[in-house]
DNA sequence: CATCTAATTAGATGATTATCTAAATAACTT
DNA sequence: AAGTTATTTAGATAATCATCTAATTAGATG
């Protein structure tokens, strides 16, 4: 998703995630009141109305015209329609990526289980072995056709137990076999 | 606007109202995701994400299901959608009444001003003036026509300064005025 | 000009809550 | 059974933020 969208979103959602703010809104989709009015209605102080108008403000979701001495604020229906729209395509979010994010996690993985290039270990869980024999796979060509004598010798690069990580490639469907030669699918 | 519905939208907004929960459902918009992989991404600790879903899934916004060890979740697009749909209908919304509220506002003005069955003053800013004028001429009779002597009378139970008054009503139309004598409108 | 009223700004305080570490639980592996 | 891994729970800490009082600004009234 978009960075700055993002951003908007969940201002918007601070925004409405105080009580008193949001009854605030209710009560300017009502009428045009003041700032005095709102307070004794809410039963709060009036410096503490203005400091949620100020922020509803600051997102434009109301504003403010004077009549003499009194502030009257009123919704800004507009702008809360616009919002209400972008939340309704939440569903939409990707994650948002401020750096080259979306494989920080594999990449966590493989710089765990790999020391000065070999395999510490075969990972228990299935998601990070998965990860690992992604990467080990990827080192191999598309459409080659590898003897089992091959694939062994590449896989004692990286860890002993080469006949497990032959058995994962099986299981996993990241290559095939068939008379002892494996190849990529 | 309905109490419960309220109720709902606030816990809503406060549930995205940060960052991380937010980037969390972004992320989960994505595909499934076990908490280990959620905390790496994100950069904080599991504890912390264990945390925020455990929020998330109070309001159905996302469920969880266990493959071995690992936790995996996933958002729950149906509830999103539902609340989305209720925000979009933000506008309609009313002040929330805890009590008979709607005109806390008036009342107290009528108590502010009112001692002992007396004006204590006459309000200077408009709002609050025409809120005492209003209660007065609500003592006065529709469709009687009051001559100007009788008016004064009645005010004078209330405030010294019948003059003022009179001239109010009729600059509020609230009464109209014809060869000194007054009727409501 | 002095006064009053409504609103805002400044600054302090307290409540809420996001986050962490450490410990407990649960499920899988050997 | 013992050890390992993923998650959760408990408890502590720190940051955020709603709210208040006091002081300031701006407009209106007399």
């Amino acid at each position: 998703m978009d960075q700055l969208l993002f951003e908007q979103l969940l201002s918007f959602f601070k925004a409405l995630a105080d009580e008193n703010r949001l009854k605030l809104i209710g009560m300017l989709a009502e009428k045009e009141c003041s700032v005095e009015e709102l307070a004794t209605r809410l039963k709060i102080r009036e410096p503490t109305v203005s400091h949620h108008l100020a922020r509803l403000r600051e997102l434009d979701l109301v504003t403010m015209r004077k009549e003499g001495n009194t502030h009257l604020y009123h919704l800004q229906a507009t702008s809360l329609h616009k919002l209400s729209k972008d939340v309704l395509s939440l569903e939409s979010i990707a994650a948002p990526d401020p750096e080259p994010n979306e494989d920080l996690w594999e990449r966590k993985v493989l710089k765990d289980y790999l020391q000065e290039g070999r395999l510490s270990q075969i990972p228990a869980s299935r998601k990070k072995r998965e990860v690992i024999l992604r990467w080990l796979v990827n080192q191999l060509e598309w459409e080659k056709r590898y003897p089992e004598k091959e694939i062994n010798a590449f896989l004692l690069q990286f860890h002993w137990d080469s006949a497990t990580l032959r058995r994962e490639f099986i299981m996993t469907q990241l290559m095939m076999r068939e008379n002892n030669v494996y190849w990529r699918i």
